[in-house]
DNA sequence: TAGATTGTTAATCGATTAACAATC
DNA sequence: TAGATTGTTAATCGATTAACAATC
């Protein structure tokens, strides 16, 4: 039996889950099931149960998934059932609206250095984090381990840090910069960019 | 020869080609091939020229595409060569931030209508638009004819919102609340969740 | 037991890629 | 002309879906 890598996409649908799951069970909810997790989710029942057939068998015929543990078990697998640590270079009004996003902080994800290169920043507190000079990115990120980063530049500046970062051990991005960046296999990438997302609903309008 | 409807996930790249050509546009070049665009982006290039096919020839044998030409014909095809009014519900600090967001006006994206139910928010104004209570959103956008909105409120209320902005003729939503909606078929819907974008990630660190 | 739902197989569907004739 | 690159066809690849035996 060959190592069978999981497909990217499925990676990118057990986020979704783990949302809808949280929700069912906030909701009071004991047990679901590919049925009725598809219909919440617009997805095909047997997507939701191939996709998780990729990790193991978490399910019961007849009654389902147990909410609470296939939550555990798709946490684990996404390696979210720990806390993370995060630098956010950018603090223009985006940066700071992700500074104060309590959703990051809910699910683990920390905000802990935090850079620009406005003087007029520089020193300012959030959540008892102070605003740092871009120049000191490199040894703060690296003395602190951290391996996950949020781009909020201009996108003039943006592929600059995202190479300072890597270069400083980052190796995941989430890039809100709206511009198509270059990095090593070996880094992980995501972007959002409202716009596109705009533009690509008005293909549809008139 | 049957109407082949194009993919959405074609769709989905021609934002990405928009903003590419733009930026070497700017950068002073006057052509370009589907293998410089595909190198920058990280597409193969026969991808980008079967893209382009679904919709006419926009390139010459021996030296590609003239930057400004095709720039305009991929503007048109999205319905991005006029302007859209955007309505925004929900002026937390995110909310704040999109509304203060240049690159949406840069691109033709207009928020002329500002909704929140905190009676702390109501009556400040952002680049000329009040702060509305969402008691007065029905006849605000009707009375508009705002056919794209943005949702940036808490879950628990994403929902209603977006039913009450498609009972009112709402026909294409950006949904930032961690939720999956349920809209009918004929509303276009997108989603921008940061936390997946991280969760998608973090599967591949250690 | 009867009903429900899983995990998995095989079929279908759709998207990507390689290759090349056409032609600037 | 020689070189480059398009637009398109056909092949490949991968993802989704339908169906069902297994079993709770």
């Amino acid at each position: 039996m060959a190592i069978t890598e999981v497909p990217d996409i499925v990676i990118g649908r057990l986020p979704i889950y783990l949302r809808a799951l949280t929700l069912l069970g906030e909701a009071g909810h004991e047990f679901t099931s590919s049925q009725e997790l598809g219909q919440r989710l617009g997805i095909g029942s047997a997507q939701i149960r191939k996709d998780l057939s990729h990790f193991g068998e978490f399910g019961k015929q007849g009654t389902g998934y147990e909410i609470k543990y296939l939550r555990d078990q798709i946490s684990k697998i996404l390696h979210v059932d720990r806390d993370w640590d995060v630098a956010l270079v950018g603090f223009g009004d985006l940066g700071q609206a992700i500074a104060h996003y309590a959703g990051f902080i809910d699910e683990g994800f920390h905000i802990r250095a935090i850079f620009d290169n406005d003087p007029a920043k520089l020193g300012r507190v959030v959540n008892g984090k102070v605003v740092r000079n871009v120049s000191e990115l490199p040894e703060t990120i690296a003395k602190l381990g951290i391996k996950m980063a949020i781009i909020a530049t201009p996108a003039s500046v943006a592929q600059e840090v995202a190479d300072k970062l890597i270069k400083n051990g980052v190796k995941a991005i989430l890039n809100y910069a709206p511009i198509t960046l270059s990095v090593p296999d070996s880094v992980r990438l995501q972007y959002i960019d409202p716009v596109v997302h705009m533009q690509r609903m008005t293909y549809y309008l008139d």
